[in-house]
DNA sequence: GTTGAGCGTT
């Protein structure tokens, strides 16, 4: 049957003020919880606006997710769904389908059999499948008032064509050539904020790196 | 000063 060892919820649309208390306190209440934690960015250490809720009751899981499923939590909406086993998605191949796919099974229903679980894909905005809001067809022209990139990574610029991995922003290509980069120097080029130094999750400037007169 | 639609780390 579809009964997973575990029964952990994705809990999406966090609030960046969302913290791992804030889902406990939110979801202990259904049922005891063996873990609840907010996501936190490895590079930022801040929240990612998602979090995960293990319960050990499958009833309790369901619980919580038919009662907090689009309840607001932190004052946000939050989208709590059973969560996808890990390893996929990270470094498995498994389904990267969500990847900014608008192409996703139509086959969910939102109250009806929720068994299948992962994955998701339905336009937040008109609420018809196969495509996202922001892609919704629907008059109105692209949804979003932050522009509507979708990268926030691999943020577009240089138009190269496409980029590779979401950090992984080593398009280099000729413009090494055009761009002296010799010496021992790392290719220092802002985008290697990430790729710079795995000191630590913040910026680590100190020692030989301060300009002072 | 920031981010907003989707699955983490130990």
């Amino acid at each position: 049957m579809s009964e997973e060892l575990e029964y952990r919820c994705y809990i999406g649309g966090l609030s960046w003020s969302t913290t791992d208390r804030g889902l406990k306190d939110a979801f202990e209440k259904f049922g005891h919880l063996l873990e609840a934690k907010v996501v936190l960015d490895k590079f930022s250490g801040r929240s990612r606006g998602f979090g995960f809720v293990t319960f050990d009751e499958k009833q309790a899981m369901e619980e919580a997710i038919e009662a907090m499923n689009g309840m607001d939590l932190d004052g946000r909406n939050i989208i709590v769904e059973k969560a996808q086993p890990q390893g996929l998605g990270r470094d498995q191949d498994g389904d990267r389908s969500r990847d900014r796919g608008r192409d996703r099974g139509p086959n969910r229903d939102y109250g009806g059999g929720r068994g299948g679980g992962g994955g998701g894909g339905e336009c937040f905005k008109c609420g018809k499948p196969g495509h996202f809001a922001r892609e919704c067809p629907s008059e109105g022209g692209r949804g979003g008032k932050y522009g509507g990139r979708d990268d926030r990574y691999g943020g577009g610029g240089g138009g190269g064509g496409g980029g590779s991995g979401r950090y992984g922003p080593d398009r280099n290509g000729d413009r090494s050539g055009g761009r002296n980069r010799e010496s021992g120097s790392r290719g220092g080029s802002g985008n290697d904020r990430y790729n710079r130094d795995r000191s630590g999750p913040y910026e680590r400037r100190s020692s030989g790196n301060f300009r002072s007169g």
